[in-house]
DNA sequence: TTAAACTTGACTAAAATAGTCGGAATTACT
DNA sequence: AGTAATTCCGACTATTTTAGTCAAGTTTAA
C-alpha cells in the first residue's frame, strides 16, 4: 500500500480513536484538535474509513465515531488501504500478457518487487491498532529479524 | 527509501548491467534497448548512480559502464538511495524538539513509523544485485518470516 | 428551534514525478 | 585529421498526485 501523509494521518486518527476507549462516540473535532489535523481533511478520511467498514458513525449532536471492530482486529493495512491506493511495486500489470519490458517474459526484477511487496504487506497486516495504542509496536516478525542480525 | 518508477528503473538497469558480466563496458544504449527505458532518462539515472560510487564509466566510443564493486556487494538500497530521496515515514522531523502534533512529546504512532522504516530497510539492504540476477530474490529474513507464520 | 455533529461532491494550489532537450566533452577507429 | 560513438551536464516541462479546502447539505440531542 502507498505510504503518504494521508495514510499516516488516517493511522494517527484511528489510533487516537482507539485510545479513547472502546464504545464511546468520539466527535471528529476532538481528534482534529488532539492530532492537529484539519477537520475537513479528517472528515474526508473518515468517510473513506467508514465505507471500508472499520468504523461506525452516529450523526447529529453528541454523535461521533467509534470502532466497528475491536482494536486488536484492525490492522494497519486495512486503514491505509481505505484511504490510499494499494502500493504498486511492479512495473508490469498482472493481466497483461507481456511484462514491463514489452516482451512476453517477466523481467529480471519481477520477483523482486513481489518479494518486497509481500515483505511490507506482512508488516502492515500483522500490526494492529491495539498494538500501536499499547506501544507494543514491534511485532514478533521484526523482533526475530533484528535478533538475527 | 522512496519507491518510485525512477528507483525501479534504476534497479532494472543495474540488474541488467550486472547480468552482462563482470568487467565488460556496457553502453547505455544497449541497456535502454533491452529494458525499454528511454536513453535520456537512463543517462540521468546513471549519472546519479555513478556519483554514488556504484559504477564506473568510460567515455568515448566503445565506452560504457561497469560495476564498481562486485554484484554481491551492491544492495538495493544503495541503488535506490542514489536516485531517489530517502523514504520518510515519520511526520515529525528528527531535529525538531516537538513531534508531529506540535506538542513536545512523540505521538502515539512515532515508534510505529520507525519500525516500519527499519523493516523495509532491512529488506532493501539485505538483497544484493547478485541475488536478483541469480533469481535468489528471497533473503533469509523473508524466508524466516514466512516460515514463522 | 437550535446547535452539534456527520455527509457529500466538487474544487484547487502546490509539489512531485517522469521524463525531454540541446549541447558539450571525451575516446576509438580509420 | 575527421567522424562516430558514447558519456556528461544542466535546465526545462507536461502531467499526475498530494494534501488539502469549500459550500451546501442531513441528522439528531437537548
Ligand atoms: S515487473 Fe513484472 S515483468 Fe518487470
Ligand atoms: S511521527 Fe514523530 S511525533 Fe508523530
Amino acid at each position: 500500500m502507498k505510504l503518504t501523509a494521508k495514510g499516516r494521518y488516517a493511522v494517527m486518527a484511528m489510533t487516537d480513536l482507539a485510545a479513547q476507549g472502546a464504545g464511546a462516540l468520539i466527535p471528529l473535532s476532538d481528534i482534529a484538535a488532539r492530532q492537529k489535523i484539519s477537520l475537513s481533511f479528517l472528515e474526508q478520511l473518515f468517510r473513506q474509513i467508514r465505507r471500508a467498514g472499520l468504523i461506525e458513525s452516529q450523526r447529529g449532536a453528541k454523535g461521533g465515531y467509534r470502532l466497528e471492530q475491536a482494536a486488536a482486529d484492525i490492522s494497519l493495512d486495512q486503514i491505509i488501504l481505505a484511504v490510499d491506493e494499494p502500493i504498486k511495486t511492479h512495473g508490469c500489470t498482472p493481466e497483461a500478457r507481456h511484462g514491463c519490458t514489452g516482451s512476453s517474459e517477466r523481467c529480471l526484477t519481477h520477483d523482486l518487487w513481489g518479494a518486497l511487496e509481500s515483505h511490507i504487506g506482512a508488516f502492515m497486516s500483522s500490526v494492529t491498532l491495539a498494538d500501536v495504542v499499547a506501544g507494543r509496536v514491534t511485532p514478533s516478525i521484526v523482533l526475530d529479524m533484528e535478533a538475527a542480525e
